[in-house]
DNA sequence: AACGACATCAACCGCAGGCCG
DNA sequence: TCGGCCTGCGGTTGATGTCGT
């Protein structure tokens, strides 16, 4: 049996909506609320399906949304969020030396796989923007941002640059400021050569002021913070200032290696965060929060939110919740740019991860 | 002014997942 | 368990605007 139409066809307008259809769609709504879209255009008086009326309320007629042109601040973050969310991030695995490595990162972040695998991407790029629709993202994405990022020399799809490969191969595609980077790594090993949005990497416990393994975030504004920065790292940034010209927003680098301790594949996330919760941080690469601040080294836990928790042993004293903390927020958890817990109704093992 | 090429974006389409009877 | 409905998604279309010749 096939599925009935979402409307009759034959009796309902197509096309532009008009100013009178707007106006009833906006009167009803208003006295009945949203839902309930498939009998919305008859209680309306509109000669519409119920499939365009959500649109066109959604899309245009919702009085929170925010009209006219993008902010450079909102691109940048469009863009940001489409390297993390967007589905280039299983591709970005397929280029890594990490097969051995692809089950511990199921356990430790698996419940970031919906994001990664890019579903509800542009929905959920909306989440980040208020005022903005997902249609408006994407259409504003496919117009004005992947060309930015051609103009840039930047593949939109992988969000990597479009370079030879002569100067990659021995590294894994890694690019002038991942290598930089690296090499400016403490504890890099050979095997962590690779370069995207994010930085993952995986070692065996060790201090947090020693390591710059494990799971590390370099945000797009440390190159504003570079500005203040140590003579080390700007030595480093002068290094890669070619490629910096290129993509002066979009440092951000993925690293990963091979573990040093096998784990249990009957390990859970939660009891490996357990066990290797100061292995697992989110480096924050630049002091943090002016000059006491210290080195910003938030643990796994406080990354998500779950800093309260007995998995948290932060030692430098941050925390997320308190309105002080200065720790790097991943995704937003914290500035509530991204609210996690919108998203417990579609990624219940969201909820289930950080309970 | 007229025309075509190109850019933009609102709207449409088909599909899939969740929910419910 | 199954089938239909509702909702929301990504991809695509087409009307309209803008720009260059």
């Amino acid at each position: 049996m096939g599925r009935s139409p979402c409307c009759e066809k034959a009796h309902t307008n197509k096309g532009a909506w008009t100013k009178e259809e707007d106006d009833r769609l906006i009167a009803h709504i208003k006295a009945h609320g949203e839902g309930c879209w498939r009998s919305l255009p008859k209680a309306a008086g509109l000669l519409r399906c119920g499939k365009s009326c959500r649109l066109r309320w959604i899309n245009y007629l919702r009085p929170d949304l925010k009209r006219g042109n993008f902010t450079e601040e909102e691109d940048e973050l469009i863009i940001k969020l489409h390297s993390l969310l967007g589905n280039n991030f299983y591709s970005w695995i397929n280029h890594t030396h990490i097969a051995n490595f692809v089950f511990l990162w199921e356990k430790v972040v698996g419940f970031f796989s919906d994001f990664a695998l890019g579903i509800n991407r542009w929905s959920l790029i909306a989440g980040r923007l208020p005022g903005r629709t997902d249609n408006e993202i994407k259409n504003y994405w496919n117009t004005h941002i992947r060309r930015k990022l051609l103009n840039r020399g930047i593949d939109p799809a992988t969000h990597r640059l479009i370079t030879d490969n002569t100067n990659n191969h021995h590294n894994n595609n890694i690019t002038p400021t991942a290598s930089a980077a690296a090499n400016h790594n403490v504890n890099s090993s050979p095997e962590v050569t690779t370069t995207t949005t994010i930085s993952f990497a995986s070692a065996a416990p060790t201090p947090p002021s020693t390591t710059h393994h494990l799971i590390k975030h370099e945000q797009v504004e440390d190159d504003v913070k570079l500005r203040s920065d140590s003579p080390d790292r700007r030595k480093i940034k002068n290094t890669s200032s070619e490629n910096q010209e290129r993509c002066p927003d979009l440092n951000l680098e993925l690293r990963i290696g091979p573990p040093r301790h096998h784990q249990s594949n009957a390990m859970s996330s939660s009891s490996y965060i357990q066990q290797h919760h100061q292995s697992i941080e989110f480096y924050q690469p630049l002091k943090t929060g002016g000059r006491n601040s210290g080195g910003a080294t938030i643990c796994f836990a406080c990354s998500l939110g779950i800093q309260n928790s007995k998995e948290c042993s932060c030692t430098t004293g941050l925390n997320l919740t308190g309105g002080k903390s200065t720790g790097y927020d991943f995704l937003g958890l914290k500035n509530g740019a991204l609210d996690y817990r919108s998203l417990e109704m579609k990624y219940p093992q969201v909820k289930e991860a950080v309970t």
